[in-house]
DNA sequence: CGGAAGATTTCT
DNA sequence: GAAATCTTCCGA
């Protein structure tokens, strides 16, 4: 058995966007083979069988997307679509989906009911010493090495329901120094290419781009 | 219904 | 620096 840490719950994302995305980083993010409840646990400590994981690591890079007033964000302007209609609901929830017809990226949806926001989880750093970093390194080489697929799409990260991807908070996690910048991809958004949204741990070596 | 564009990656 | 590739949106 392995322990991956303390289940994030739900509260942890109800709150505002770039807290949430500074505060992941730090965190492990581990998806299984196949789906699993959680329940059984107490408290929110979780255990896995360790065959039962198909990838993990540690979240080094994320950028946060501000809804309504973010030009880069594909809510903007409470733009409503299938693709975006998660990010509608509350906090907690996977939203992922195709850039470029070619790649999947995979977010965590933010804040309460109404407000659609979410941070994109862009770069892991793998724990275990063999792994190459450059595997998880890239919001689409992340989701294509740890089996994120848009069939994950609405996945529940707090474990009201079976659930094959889980974040939690390590047992060694320790505040990391974080460096804010910005955000990679987004040119052509105005002034919003400009924000600040993106955070990465400053020294990890597994961040896409410096 | 056609065209354009995109929160990327990889190869030249 | 450009191609690969496909879903979604928007204008006609």
């Amino acid at each position: 058995m392995i322990a991956p840490g303390k289940l994030l719950e739900r509260e942890f994302y109800l709150r505002d966007t770039l807290t949430v995305a500074k505060e992941l980083l730090g965190c492990r993010l581990t998806v299984l083979n196949s789906k699993v409840s959680l329940k059984s646990f107490s408290g929110n400590e979780v255990c896995l069988n360790f065959q039962d994981i198909y990838a993990c690591g540690i979240i080094c890079e994320t950028e946060g997307y501000l809804g309504l007033s973010d030009k880069a964000c594909h809510s903007y302007k409470a733009n409503k679509n299938g693709r975006t209609n998660i990010m509608y609901g509350k906090g907690g929830f996977a939203y992922i989906y195709l850039v470029y017809g070619l790649h999947n990226c995979f977010n965590v949806v933010t804040q309460g009911e109404g407000i659609p926001e979410a941070v994109l989880i862009r770069a892991l750093q793998p724990e275990d010493g063999q792994t190459d970093i450059r595997k998880f390194s890239g919001p689409g080489k992340l989701c294509k090495s740890a089996g994120i697929t848009r069939a994950d799409y609405g996945a529940d990260l707090c474990a009201e329901s079976e659930t094959k991807i889980i974040i939690t908070k390590p047992e060694n996690y320790f505040s990391p120094q974080i460096t804010a910048a910005k955000r990679i991809g987004v040119d052509y958004s105005g002034e919003a290419a400009d924000y600040l949204y993106r955070f990465y741990i400053t020294d990890s070596k597994s961040v896409s781009k410096k």
